[in-house]
DNA sequence: ATGTTTATGATTACTTTTGATTATAGACGG
DNA sequence: CCGTCTATAATCAAAAGTAATCATAAACAT
């Protein structure tokens, strides 16, 4: 074998499987691991790979992230901590959908560690993320892809929704108010969180502390129909408490919490 | 043998073989080993292969993002010819069904060229070229990700196809033959292709020569189903004839011609 | 026919690739 | 924070492959 379908078929087969040890690989292509280093660090000049101690990742998971519109890139470690919350809401064999937004994409990692889940999902990113998780089931909503947030969303979207039962869903939103209720700036896709909301058992919300009092053009749901938020710990106290007293479960995800142990 | 037909040979060998060694080609070609180098280094500075160490390999494997599970990587100028061919019968303002595969893929760059066009797929890996092109309208058939393939699949893959309507499908098959129609490996997708091909007033099929009289697993159509054949000028002359004998209309891709100039 | 150009194969000097070895750097647990 | 362990980079020698050179033979032009 050349050098260079070696190095086409190592770049292959880490994207494959996610992953590939210096060893690993160093076994599979019978070559020494003086080899293998060089051949990743050839790849890793080319852009087809990430390499990390003891092996390499693929690429595409550190390249795909921005090409985002709604490009929030403020308050990411409270979505990632809210985010980590969220994964103790989550059982091995659960089937769970998942709306697009960037709080909802910190999830990926996350789900990633279990071994039996079907995730439903409209978000092309998160996809991208999970596309080559073997031990998670990916059903793709269908419908129109709208691009700024790169969410697929519409009458098509909705319709499946139609005939779909999740046991938790996670919803984002962009403002969440108690009189104006859960608000987004885009009419259909403010349809398609409705849809999504209907066809879960469960309704979890995802929302930073920046998107509390807030309201967006349209509304998809009122506080009444979610059965949880999780927030940050930057929620001013008074807007916990005027939201806890009107009934509102919130779940706040701060820095020193551990995850919780189920629901 | 002059010097240029063994060049030709050789670089239709190592396209074929999807490889070639030195030593093994100069005992092929019955010339030293001297010869087959300078042979190599001419057709490199052509940009027909690529030169490792030992050998030779195509240069579109070179140039192709490995990024699939999909193996077949070989017949790449025959598949970029097919599907240049195919955009002549695209119109702006089209509707376009796209099938997941190799051949298809090879759509993408020819549909940006469009500046008014709704393409409908079940490929991720056509959507993510697609995605950021704002003259576009996308609609994801939603569905199960099939990870093999990167194609989405499946029941509710189906639903959604019975709903649509397109003007034309483009659909990739494994194997095109009289006795056996079109067959692929997987059942579950071939399904979803009969679905396809129901929803689209006019089907394409885009399949290389390769292709021909190959019988795959599962048959999702017999050649009548289709209003074309687009393939390349390597199809053997009597395959040509007897499909041609039996009606199929088949179009050949070859190099030197031209697009047709819109259905 | 004769000199010139071109293609080829053989020979030799050089370059690249590889695996082993050793020194350095990074990760991990206490 | 530290020592210990493992992974990595750097180095080097052997092997494999290649480029450069030259001589010969064939094709070509005058």
């Amino acid at each position: 074998m050349f050098g260079e379908e070696r190095k086409s078929m190592i770049s292959k087969y880490i994207i494959e499987h996610g992953r590939g040890s210096v060893l690993e690989l160093s076994t599979t292509f019978k070559v020494s691991e003086s080899t293998i280093r060089r051949d990743l660090k050839e790849l890793e000049d080319e852009k087809l790979i990430k390499r990390t101690h003891g092996g390499a990742i693929p690429f595409e998971s550190v390249n795909f992230e921005p090409t985002f519109g709604e490009k929030e890139i403020r308050y990411q470690s409270e979505k990632e901590r809210i985010a980590l919350y969220s994964g103790g809401f989550i059982q091995e064999g659960d089937i769970i959908l998942i709306d697009s937004g960037t709080t909802t994409l910190h999830l990926a990692p996350i789900l990633k560690a279990f071994s039996n889940l079907t995730v439903v999902t409209n978000s092309m990113t998160l996809m991208e993320q999970l596309k080559n998780e073997s031990n998670i089931d990916i059903v793709m909503l269908g419908g129109s892809l709208r691009q700024e947030t790169q969410a697929i969303v519409g009458p098509i979207t909705d319709q499946i929704l139609q005939t779909l039962h999740v046991d938790t869903a996670f919803i984002a939103t962009n403002g969440i108010s108690l009189s104006a209720g859960l608000t987004t700036p885009n009419l259909i896709e403010a349809n398609t969180k409705r849809y999504m909301m209907k066809c879960a058992k469960r309704t979890i919300l995802l929302a930073d502390h920046s998107k509390a009092e807030k309201i967006s053009f349209s509304q998809f749901g009122t506080v009444a129909d979610i059965d949880m938020w999780i927030t940050d710990d930057h929620l001013p106290k008074e807007i916990y408490q005027k939201f806890s007293e009107a009934g509102t479960e919130i779940h706040v995800a701060n820095s020193h919490h551990t995850i919780p142990t189920v629901s």
